[in-house]
DNA sequence: TTCGTTCACTGTAACGTTGCAGTGACAGTA
DNA sequence: TACTGTCACTGCAACGTTACAGTGAACGAA
């Protein structure tokens, strides 16, 4: 119950608390190796941590940083998570992991709380196209990446953006299914509220544009007033597979928002007794774990992932450990497609 | 950059620190409403946020619990993170939330942070089968659960187990595949390290001789030497999948230790070319999501998260906050069957 | 008038750590 | 012998907050 503090170590090992900090700040060379080892038996006897709330209220630094994401619940997110803890680790950092549930008053709540830690540095992943809530923080120096987010207007002067390029991975998954004979072709998403939705649509748009199909009417308008979280956009691509299936002249592509909508497509369209790839082609974007365990193992757009969350985490190292007056900028990451075996040419039939 | 401190909200509001502190902490009563009002508008003015290294240091308390998990990449546990942030929040607690990869060194060290972050109540899933690298900290007073682990011989005096009936869980999967006929089955698993998996185990080996069924022979020896982490079992269950089902006499009915590795499962007979339910059956453990999505949807045991993050929350809350001599205890939940469409009685001819 | 009480606030001493500015002992140099 | 330097260590003040004890003004009662 009763804390080890610095104090009983130093009694303990017969020296003044001063002695102890120094060999806990590598400083070890300013005390006789005899000294030193006294101390350090007396740590490991009396089991002694040092108390991080004093170490951070008295050094006004943190070896923490913070990671905000929609919600772990979804394997993407979860996935990114540990790529940022890992890479987190191995700069000597550790990650505080919240998640926003993508509601805008919990993040910025979380974010605040954050801050009140002694935070200083924070990798967000936003859903939400304005930082306003943050900015005023991000004044007062707090260091932030956001990822998953292209860079907009508004932003604070000194945001760093780590993102795919989502136009061109969306045009890429688009131009896979007209390279194929797809004719008619849909988009499912939710409300395409966040920028990377609009992007990936616009991105779709562009690639039919380039094929000469219109865009007109291609754009699932299911969801257009609904907020699906991350869970719930499986259910949303099976409602929407089954509307769109039932229609008189049924899609025979459909590029969905991301991995657990596509599954969720799939399964509408079995739901709708037809085949994935033979009777509709779906596209995903993520690459999830499941996405290559599937049956079929779906075709999608690959975000590197690992080398996005290193970049997220060398960058906000060099921020918060310079606070050297660091500009803004915007990294931009070529998605990959990955072909698989969810999409086919369409049947000379439909 | 500089920090707003108690000090500038007392001197923008000019009254003392004390005065302000006393506002913060739910005195109000104690001011005159005209004071409370002038130091409420200078903490909003000034963007006000305590400092909490200042606040912890000072008062030896913290809101905040501590989660450990093996791997958030694992969409059970990124879903169980999110019920017990949930459950945390609404007892006015944050939770700071840890991976363990099922590295034991990562393990401790992380339970060691927290404790040194002040933390006193830790919700640990633990891989482990002993916990004698946390039972010192226990002794200091940290309060603490174990999720999904029933509790062992060796366990320190106040631990709180919380966890389902594993054994049960496992025997309600199996009795539903001989109930439906089957006679070879096979039990897919990576290393029994942790007491759950030996429970589990276990309840597949007991139905067997209930049903007057051999169960030697029966557990996949494939994996008995490696350590397959969460996001691997995919493909862990893939690989048995393959192999067990070129021998001889292949099992016409496969338990899964989880989904992840009953998905991998599934897709194992896909790549024997056969096809699930109908020539092999497969049962999964967990419900995660994508059980319903996947297809076929897999039959699976369930597990209550919701009302367990609550009771481990609930638990551990009472815990710390009175931190009478509350000695352990063990809560066993009982699973629940969710029949899908993975399992069929067996081919008449195989 | 004097005493006591209430009220509205303030002063102060911690909490555990850090790092600079000492301090005294001792050795080496002039 | 006196001075200078190095070495090994220590004293002290601060970081921002909290909570208890304390203060002085205003008022009511005897």
């Amino acid at each position: 119950m009763a804390d080890v503090t610095i104090q009983h170590v130093a009694k303990a090992a017969g020296v003044s608390p001063s002695t102890v900090s120094n060999l806990l700040n590598g400083r070890a060379h300013l005390m006789l190796p005899e000294t030193r080892q006294r101390v350090e038996q007396a740590i490991e006897e009396l089991g002694y941590q040092p108390n991080r709330s004093a170490r951070n209220l008295r050094t006004g630094r943190t070896r923490t940083i913070g990671l905000v994401v929609p919600s772990v619940g979804n394997p993407f997110w979860g996935t990114f998570a540990r790529y940022v803890e890992s890479a987190a680790l191995a700069e000597g950092y550790n990650v505080l992991l919240c998640n926003s549930e993508r509601d805008p008053n919990r993040e910025q709540r979380y974010i605040e709380e954050l801050w009140s830690d002694g935070i200083r540095g924070l990798v967000l992943c936003s859903s939400l196209p304005s930082l306003d809530h943050v900015s005023a923080l991000m004044k007062r120096g707090l260091q932030m990446v956001a990822f998953d987010r292209t860079a907009q207007i508004g932003d604070p002067d000194t945001l760093v953006s780590i993102s795919i390029d989502n136009t061109v991975g969306s045009e890429l998954a688009t131009t896979h299914l007209t390279g194929l004979g797809h004719q008619r072709l849909a988009f499912v998403s939710g409300a395409l509220g966040s920028v990377n939705r609009k992007d990936r649509f616009r991105g779709f748009a562009a690639a039919l544009e380039r094929a000469g199909l219109p865009s007109e009417g291609t754009l699932w308008p299911g969801a257009a007033e609904q907020r699906f979280g991350d869970v719930e956009s499986a259910e949303l691509g099976r409602q929407a597979a089954r509307e769109l299936l039932s229609a008189d002249e049924p899609p025979t592509g459909i590029v969905a928002i991301n991995d657990m909508c596509a599954l969720g497509v799939c399964r509408g369209v079995r739901d709708a007794g037809l085949e994935v790839a033979k009777d509709v082609s779906v596209v995903g974007f993520d690459d999830i774990v499941l996405a290559d365990l599937y049956d079929p193992p779906l075709t999608t757009v690959r975000q590197p992932m690992q080398d996005m969350a290193a970049m997220a985490i060398s960058e906000l190292k060099a921020r918060v450990e310079d606070s050297g007056t660091s500009h803004g900028r915007s990294l931009l990451l070529r998605p990959e497609l990955i072909v698989r075996e969810s999409t086919a040419p369409p049947r000379a039939d439909r």
